[in-house]
DNA sequence: CTGAAAGCGCTAACAC
DNA sequence: GTGTTAGCGCTTTCAG
């Protein structure tokens, strides 16, 4: 029979005005809601409407307006496990304001950054979210874009550009302390390369928690290595071979954190029963596969994604809320691997 | 100095051709590098164009040519791991058309996915690919929209629609092979739940192998459990205290065989010296964390992305490529917990 | 209350 | 070679 073949153009103003036997504005009216209209024809266009399944087109409304009511996504670093839950919060956002999320990913690429700006600008997005993993200051495109942004996760180097991170050093201080509340005196400090800024960030958070309770972390300074598991039994390794007593463990990601764990476990002690472990991420596969499962900071990354599109979408509407960066708190998702011990004081 | 003050209405043809000293029409025959021009009346247009930084509104140009220039990306379930990929994939083949990627996530709710599909309609999307995660079934969108679309991953349930996914029965019958070809003979298959139709297909692809090799898996049949870790170590427990000889695993995913090696090593036994491991997946963060590294089907994800991005492309222009299902050959990633052993024939 | 007409920014015929 | 004009689908004055 084929009812619908393809080829089927979208149906327009006109041809609802026609089936309705009124003028092309009165659709318009009838269809938004605007105008004054008897009751009776803007029931009988929205029938047409309805019968046709009419669906106005955004393009030319778009024209017309000045608007596309489109925001870009710009991801600067190749896309990670920290993308999604901050495109689902931009989404929940942004969807509520009827706006779409154009996806562009420049996989670090200068140029092809520029060729997605140049994309976005032509598409008139009313604005862009610029993302990138962890909290590294990145150029400004204050220059290069005549559109509000907003920069989630990754920090713009300009003071008057609206940036939305996480507070990891705030999380870090929560995560020693939690450990120090479950009665743990000895806690080493675990992080990744020395040069990350989430190494130095979490390091910041750790030791202000640590020296505000009057001590010093085990081995009298923080660890360093690399963002991985493997790295995270080393650690554990040198931590127990040590002379230095260690129950408590605060990890700069959850991956070294279970590298953490099970370094313990096969060097015959018991988490959280000798050492507990904190970690960073919440990052579910990990630390609930971990023995123990693993307490971790959760970053909040779809509020990080929900604020900065509200961010956004108050710049949109000429609003000048603060420059600046605003932190979005952690939170501590507590699991077994940091359980209170009661200790022989 | 505020050279650039925020609300600056973009440029058009007729800001550029005012400068220029041309009609409009000049300007967009300039820009464009169509229609017969002097080359130096061409040059000037350009750079005035270049001067006020013109970029043609790709609104206004899709409103003539009935074109956005946009695919949607309706993700039906909630995002996933797999998303990234199939998404990198996707605009790496899109992009080289001037596609761009319209993002909404329905989480499930076909009432989400009703709005999203309207938004998308009412875009005028030239197409959309519908992604899910897993080879489900799922319902057509044929009589919702008028526009090509693709299914990735996911299946379309009408055989008129064109779905590509990876052959991942093909993928567990390697699996399989690579581990007889190593050496193993006595090979457990280890699924997740038994009703999804991962395991199945995984389980079909493993049964085969093994027929064809004239043998039965460990305990005559295969074990199901969970996605997870624990259900690995348990299954591991399982064969290992079975009477049965055990010296090859294929595990439906990774996540359940790195719980394997783990409980295999827990067991006091090794891999892959006693027992090779493969499991499905290439998550490179459990794949390469396991002890031992483990080899593993990679489902090439990326590739079922791009591939399906370029069906719709050949749907766009018109082409009426084979209906059906499309399936991606997936590899095997050859890691250490697989390695041949000689064994005492 | 309803319709005619202008115009958003651009491209494509068709004159000149 | 270049400019004039019409029109993509819609919203919005402004007449009637």
């Amino acid at each position: 029979m084929e009812t619908s073949s393809r080829p089927n153009r979208p149906v327009t103003v006109a041809e609802v005005a026609a089936r309705a036997g009124v003028s092309i504005s009165t659709v318009s009216k009838a269809v938004n809601g605007t105008g004054q209209l008897r009751p009776e024809t803007r029931q009988r266009v929205l029938q047409s409407a309805r019968e046709l399944n009419f669906q106005p087109n955004q393009l030319a409304r778009g024209l017309l307006s000045g608007r596309s009511y489109t925001v870009g996504i710009l991801s600067t670093d190749d896309w990670g496990r920290f993308t999604l839950p901050l495109l689902a919060g931009a989404e929940d956002a942004l969807g509520a304001g009827q706006l779409s999320m154009l996806l562009c990913e420049s996989r670090g690429d200068p140029i092809r950054e520029q060729h997605y700006l140049r994309t976005l600008t032509a598409r008139r997005v009313d604005g862009i979210i610029v993302t990138g993993h962890s909290r590294n200051v990145r150029p400004s495109l204050r220059t290069a874009v005549n559109v509000p942004v907003v920069y989630a996760v990754t920090v713009s180097d300009h003071l008057d550009d609206v940036s939305v991170t996480y507070d990891d050093t705030t999380g870090a201080i929560d995560a020693v302390n939690h450990l120090l509340a479950t009665g743990r005196r000895d806690i080493a400090v675990v992080m990744g390369p020395e040069r990350h800024v989430a190494s130095q960030h979490r390091l910041d958070g750790a030791m202000r928690a640590l020296q505000a309770a009057g001590l010093q972390p085990v081995l009298g300074t923080a660890l360093f290595g690399e963002w991985s598991e493997r790295w995270g039994r080393d650690a554990a390794a040198r931590l127990v071979n040590s002379s230095h007593p260690v129950d408590g463990v605060f990890a700069a990601s959850d991956q070294i954190a279970r590298g953490i764990t099970e370094g313990i476990r096969e060097a015959g002690l018991r988490s959280p029963d000798d050492i507990g472990v904190v970690g960073v991420d919440n990052w579910n596969v990990i630390a609930e596969a971990s023995r123990p499962p693993l307490t971790t900071v959760d970053l909040n990354l779809e509020e990080v994604g929900r604020r900065a599109a509200n961010r956004l979408l108050e710049a949109m509407e000429g609003g000048r809320g603060p420059a600046g960066v605003e932190l979005i708190p952690t939170w501590l998702a507590v699991r077994q691997s940091s359980e209170a011990v009661l200790r022989p004081a």
